[in-house]
DNA sequence: ACATGGATCGCCT
DNA sequence: GGCGATCCATGTA
């Protein structure tokens, strides 16, 4: 999956994501009912959910699920794609390793909560590529409750993914 | 009102 | 691998 944004300036492609929400997920968000914060979860799919974390760091989710069933799936990591507004590819490997990295380079804030990505002229938006090889299976990271799931994806060996985290742990599944 | 604890990262040793 | 930066939603009173 390829995360496209300002329409063809950056260009950088997904190799981790972790999903959240659903029935009875603890880690989720919208857990303990709609607030204002995670409003855009219980709004349509394919909305942006944009949260801060520790204070400073910005996190992208996609909407996966409309109302009641509030889900979104956290985006982890991505690689560098040159874009049409940077040939030099001067963005290194690892710059967007990381959901804080990620906000970072792409420029999203929390003035990108809730916006829909699946519309013509949108500043996020997302595109399929062929199917990935080598994508594995974890359990989530980062949080304290329900991490044993495995609903973290990620492309092995990328280093789009963080260090400790791109080599595949021996529960981690192909 | 006030305390608490994160879906993190960069820099340090 | 440890720590500090720095915010705010939420829980408790």
């Amino acid at each position: 999956m390829i995360v496209r944004h300002d329409e063809g300036s950056t260009r950088v492609r997904l190799v981790e994501t972790e999903a959240y929400g659903g029935e009875d997920d603890p880690a989720s968000h919208a857990f303990r009912g709609r607030t204002a914060r995670n409003d855009a979860m219980f709004g349509p799919a394919g909305h942006l959910y944009v949260y801060r974390i520790y204070g400073l760091h910005w996190c992208m989710n996609v909407v996966t699920q409309r109302s009641d069933l509030a889900s979104a799936v956290l985006l982890r990591g991505a690689e560098p794609l040159v874009g049409s507004d940077d040939p030099r590819g001067v963005v290194p490997a690892g710059a967007l390793a990381g959901p804080g990295r990620l906000t970072r380079h792409l420029g999203v804030t929390g003035d990108d909560d809730g916006r829909d990505c699946c519309v013509p002229g949108a500043r996020v938006t997302f595109e399929m590529s062929s199917r990935e090889a080598d994508v594995r299976r974890s359990g989530r990271v980062g949080i304290s409750r329900a991490r044993e799931r495995l609903s973290r994806y990620y492309l092995a060996g990328s280093p789009g993914v963080s260090t400790t985290l791109r080599s595949p742990h021996p529960e981690d599944l192909a």
